[in-house]
DNA sequence: AAGAGTCACAACCGCTTCCGC
DNA sequence: TGCGGAAGCGGTTGTGACTCT
């Protein structure tokens, strides 16, 4: 289709963003919501493209993001989505809702890529299955993968590997990538870094004001709450996760059962399959996670 | 102490997808 | 059904911080 880039207006800036411009954008949205971002620039005064804004929000500014240190757990998780999914970071994201797809991809590609590297030259500690395709390495083509597998029928052969893959990674313990990634968000620290970067821009401000009510955490429109993680495991700790709707579990898109469905929250799809190395090391890292993390509620900005 | 090299990450660019008309 | 605008996504770049020589 093409068409001219929204940035390339005279006037535009570009470059790291100042607190007073965070200040101005974090208002916005904690009035209006995060959608309609063309809006934004226009009612703020900002001199950013709307594009820019949405980054900003979504990357940075946004509510209950984690920054830095990835743990071991989260580590193996993007690995393995990886292998699994290939470059697609919104859809590895989606099962680490405190991370950013920017962040995931980041910092794979500064950290785990050489890490993967030194493993696989050292005896492929993290070589993905058998069943798996490919290696976590950038030759594979991964989307096409991914795409043949989501087109394929309920009852097809693409259908039958993802799902024994998925079942794989959810299968040991009642745990799933959810449950992992609650454990994470019960880790009152990491939640801390980005509420301080709101918070300390806002002041005062942000104090004043009362909490919403859930649906409307930071996004009305764009973000539902993420199920009690008991309702695939039964053994569920976060109390309430959030994710933008864009972020629905990537594998679901491709027909597979994720423990649970939209139309049917409750109903835990059992996929149990025996668990290569790779993910029994991946879930026994997770379980230490969980059983050691104290959980809280999602405090609520918006 | 200073310059070069490396790393980490925020932000940008441009293509794709979605959706309303 | 096709078009065009808006948002989403992944690859890439820029730059400040850090380390090494």
């Amino acid at each position: 289709m093409g068409r001219p880039p929204c940035c390339d207006k005279l006037g535009v800036k570009k470059g790291p963003w100042t607190p007073e411009e965070d200040i101005i954008l974090v208002s916005y949205i904690q009035e209006h919501g995060p959608g309609n971002w063309r809006s934004v620039p226009v009612s703020t005064g900002l001199m950013r493209c709307s594009k820019s804004c949405r980054l900003r929000w979504t990357n940075y500014l946004r509510p209950g993001i984690k920054r830095g240190n990835f743990t071991s757990h989260e580590e193996g998780v993007i690995v393995h989505l990886q292998s699994l999914l290939g470059n697609r970071w919104a859809a590895i994201a989606s099962y680490l809702p405190r991370r950013t797809d920017n962040d995931i991809k980041n910092y794979w590609n500064t950290h785990l890529k050489k890490k993967l590297r030194k493993q696989q030259a050292m005896g492929a500690i993290f070589a993905p299955p058998a069943s798996s395709p490919g290696t976590a390495g950038d030759n594979f083509d991964h989307r096409h993968h991914h795409d043949m597998i989501s087109r394929a029928d309920g009852h097809g052969a693409g259908q039958a590997y993802i799902n024994m893959e998925v079942s794989q990674l959810i299968a040991g313990r009642g745990q799933s990538p959810f449950a992992a990634a609650a454990a994470e968000a019960c880790s009152s620290s990491s939640y801390a870094s980005s509420v301080d970067n709101i918070s300390k821009l806002l002041g005062s401000f942000m104090k004043s004001s009362p909490p919403p009510p859930p649906h409307n955490s930071y996004d009305a429109d764009d973000v539902k709450p993420v199920l009690p993680f008991d309702s695939m495991s039964g053994t569920g700790s976060a109390e309430l996760s959030f994710t933008t709707s864009v972020q629905q579990p990537a594998l679901m898109e491709a027909g597979v059962g994720y423990g649970y469905d939209d139309e049917n929250e409750t109903k835990p799809q059992q996929h149990q399959a025996p668990l290569s190395s790779i993910e029994k090391w991946l879930f026994d890292e997770a379980a230490e996670l969980e059983l050691s993390d104290e959980c809280y509620s999602v405090p609520m900005l918006f």
